[in-house]
DNA sequence: AGAACGCAACCGACCAGTTGGTAACTTGTC
DNA sequence: GACAAGTTACCAACTGGTCGGTTGCGTTCT
C-alpha cells in the first residue's frame, strides 16, 4: 500500500482529473482511468470529491481562474493584454479545452462577476481618458478582444498550417491597436 | 407500424441526431434517445448509418458545410462577410456547438482544403488590388476574422449580458473595417 | 414470392458509485 | 517505553444500471 499522504493523494487525483477532463470532457472522462492515472483506488476519489461532476467542478474552479488571472489586465495597453491572453492559450491549451467543455456541457461558469465588472469599469475609464475608442461598448470590446486572442486556438487547428507564433502576436497587436485605440 | 418511407426515416434520424449531438456531443449523445426523438427503432439507425461515430460524421458533414457556405465569401467586403458569419452563428447556434464538439473530440475536420485555399488566394488578390491591408497574412486575416465573428457565441454566454444584436453587428463591422482595410 | 423496411427484445461490455475490511498513524494510559 | 484503543487513509471486489450494438421475426410493397 502507498504510504499515507492525504494531501498528496488529493493533488494527484486533481492533476489526473485535470488531464482526463481536458482530453475527454465530462461525459467522456472515465473515473477508473483517472484513478489509474493518479495511482489511487477509485474509492478515494469518491471519498475526497463526492462524485464525477463535483470532481469536475473542483478541477474547473482550480483552473478557470488561472488563465484569466495569470495575465494582468492593462486597460491602457489592450494589445499587450491580448498578447498576454494569447500566450496563456499557447502555454496551457488544456485550460482552454476545459473551459470549452464546461461551456458546452452546461456547467455553470462560476466566474466571479466582480472581476468582470471591474474590467468593464476600467475600460470605460480608459475611454473617458481618451486612450480607448469610445465608439464601442466596453463589453463588446472585451468580448471581441478575447475572441481574436483565442481565434488561433479555436480556428487554427482546423485549417491553419502551423505558422510562427511571432507572426500571430504581431498580427494580434496590430488588430487590437487599430480596432480599439482612440 | 410506421408506413414504409426509407428516405424520410433517414432524414428523421439525421435531424434527431443533429439535435442530440449538438446538445450532448459524441460521448454524451445517446443512441436510444436519438431513436426516440426520430420515432424510429434503434436498429434502424444501425441499418442506415453503421455506428455512432459514422452517424456523427454524417451529421457533421451535412452541417459543417452549411454554415461556411451559407454566407458567400466577399474578399472585397470583409466586414460584410464577418457580419454574415455572425448572422450564421446566431441563426444556427447548434452548428457552432457541433463544430466545437467535433474539434474537442478529435474528429477529423474534413473541411475541403480547396475551398479554404481559394479563400486565401482571394484575400491575397484583394491585397495586391489594394483593398485589403497587406501587412497581415491572408491566413491570419481569415483566422482572426472568424475569431471575432464567433466571439459572442464563444465568450458571451459566459459573461455578457444579452445585448442588442445590432450593436454587435455594428461593432463587428467597425473592427473588421479598421483592422483589415487597406 | 421475395426484397425492402420496421421493430421489440435481447446481449455483453462498460461504468459510476458502494461495501467491507485492512494497514498505517495518533492519542491516551500506565 | 509499551501497549491498547481510536482514527484516518487506503483498496480490491462487487453491484446495479446503462449503453452501443445485434438478432429474429413481422409487415408492406412490387
Amino acid at each position: 500500500m502507498r504510504t499515507r499522504d492525504a494531501d498528496g493523494t488529493r493533488k494527484r487525483i486533481l492533476a489526473a482529473a485535470t488531464e482526463d477532463f481536458a482530453e475527454h470532457g465530462i461525459a467522456g472522462a472515465r473515473v477508473d482511468r483517472i484513478a489509474a492515472r493518479a495511482e489511487v483506488a477509485k474509492a478515494q476519489i469518491y471519498a475526497y470529491y463526492g462524485d464525477k461532476l463535483a470532481l469536475f467542478r473542483a478541477v474547473f474552479n482550480q483552473n478557470a481562474a488561472v488563465l484569466v488571472e495569470a495575465t494582468p489586465f492593462t486597460p491602457d495597453d489592450l494589445p499587450g493584454y491580448a498578447v498576454g491572453l494569447y500566450n496563456g492559450t499557447m502555454d496551457r491549451p488544456d485550460l482552454i479545452r476545459l473551459l470549452t467543455w464546461a461551456r458546452l456541457e452546461g456547467v455553470p461558469p462560476n466566474l466571479d462577476d466582480d472581476a468582470w465588472q471591474e474590467k468593464l469599469d476600467q475600460v470605460a475609464a480608459a475611454q473617458t481618458a481618451g486612450v480607448v475608442t469610445p465608439d464601442i461598448s466596453p463589453a463588446n470590446i472585451l468580448a471581441m478582444l478575447a475572441g481574436v486572442a483565442l481565434s488561433w486556438s479555436a480556428v487554427a487547428p482546423m485549417v491553419l498550417p502551423p505558422s510562427a507564433d511571432d507572426e500571430h502576436r504581431a498580427a494580434l497587436r496590430l488588430v487590437i491597436e487599430r480596432s480599439f485605440h482612440a
